[in-house]
DNA sequence: GTGGTCTAGACCACC
DNA sequence: GTGGTCTAGACCACG
């Protein structure tokens, strides 16, 4: 089985936090849906051309926030999450990045038509590109 | 010399990072002008109740970014940026973090008056508190 | 034939080990008596929903501790164990299970008098929901 | 810093497992109090003779569970965890072991009295033995 | 000095 | 075949 995911080799941002993201996102916006069978983590680690350690991590973290259920023997499932539940995950990641943005515009001392001229200007932009899978920056140095 | 600068030490970002961008906004906002000398080193350290070390990171950091300029001797300055420049980084660290959200948003599948009312709801709720300095998510894990 | 097994899918414990448990708690304690012929591994695959291979796995683990015995081509049977054996396992499982609950106990340092409360408040909580099978904590992760 | 934990190497419990148990009961039981420095992960992984990454994987699942908090470049503290979480987790262990016990006992059709007998029996037989440590069962096979 | 990530591979347990 | 544990070691980032 294939799943879209989309690695950034110059990104600081480490391999399995960009995988973890992805594949979270994949799971709480409905793209796989409950009882969908993963790639083993061996297959996975071929396809993303990381170890087994880096997919078995973010199995494991995604398993102790109740996104996945794995089973010795058997395989890695999507979890059972309720509607709501994977709502409140939904929700969360994108409230929080946008927390994220606007205080970094706050910062800079924007007021509220540049930060929203700001957010047009992006989200126009993005629009565009459509599905475009983007590179993202890297976070630290 | 006082600096309003706010660690969140439960963060998994590194003190250094949070250092860099708060000082960093408040050089490109025109909240510390130019010509303007810093604390030194050491007093620095003992405000933010961390390591001279990092301090002394942010500041070469800043310094090679052109933001900052060290007189041996005599202290570290903000630097004389021109206006132009001083825009540019203004733009693009809101602009970064806004591409961000944005994307995160359309990973799990928003769509445009979703991102829309949920962009309007955090502007709203931000403003309302004001400056009020926020805790921020940790970054990685 | 219905043998009374409940399996917990979210558990860690393996599959194989559940049904050992519960199986050679229904031989020893007297409730599948000598001479009983018990499911073919199939049927009994079946009824646990799960695959042969585990079942195949728990009829060779209990016939090689000598409380099953197969004949080839007739099927698995409860052994004859003496009533002597069939106690020490019955006692052993018992004991053991609660050698581990009270270090645990200890190891959080509780005192002779705290220990007992607790053991009296699960006892009597056990007792009052009767024989109603309740859902395992996973052992390990 | 010295921190008394006991491996069994014969048990199938692994290793980062049996480390978690103990390390988790000397937090929650106050044996180390808020804000202690623990050892670093390489000092920890060469006092119980494992690898570097064993210690690592225990500490990462406790911080996770807000029993650890850890900074890089700086080491790995105890938390400050709210002395009812503390009591919450501290009861739970214990609680849910002797939920084990007195299943497993009423699994083999033990009545009151004998589960207390056997109750009474075990502990009488802990307590003399005192706070010596004691070697685990193996768990599965 | 610290922790954080990742590799390549081994061996075991489970289904 | 699957996942689970563990090793020994590398290299990077942080303070």
């Amino acid at each position: 089985m294939w799943i879209p995911i989309q690695l950034n080799e110059q990104s600081a941002e480490p391999l399995y936090h960009q995988v973890e993201v992805q594949l979270r996102a994949l799971i709480v916006s409905g793209q796989l849906t409950e009882g969908t069978l993963l790639p083993s983590i061996r297959e996975f680690a071929q396809q993303l051309k990381c170890s087994v350690i880096t997919v078995r991590r973010v199995y494991q973290d995604l398993e102790s926030e109740g996104l996945l259920r794995t089973r010795q023997g058997t395989g890695t499932f999507v979890a059972s999450v309720g509607a709501d539940e994977r709502d409140r995950h939904r929700l969360e990641s994108v409230i929080s990045a946008f927390e994220i943005a606007v205080e970094a515009a706050m910062r800079v001392q924007c007021d509220e038509g540049e930060i929203e001229s700001i957010f047009r200007r992006v989200l126009k932009e993005k629009l565009e590109r459509g599905s475009r899978s983007s590179v993202r920056n890297p976070e630290h140095k």
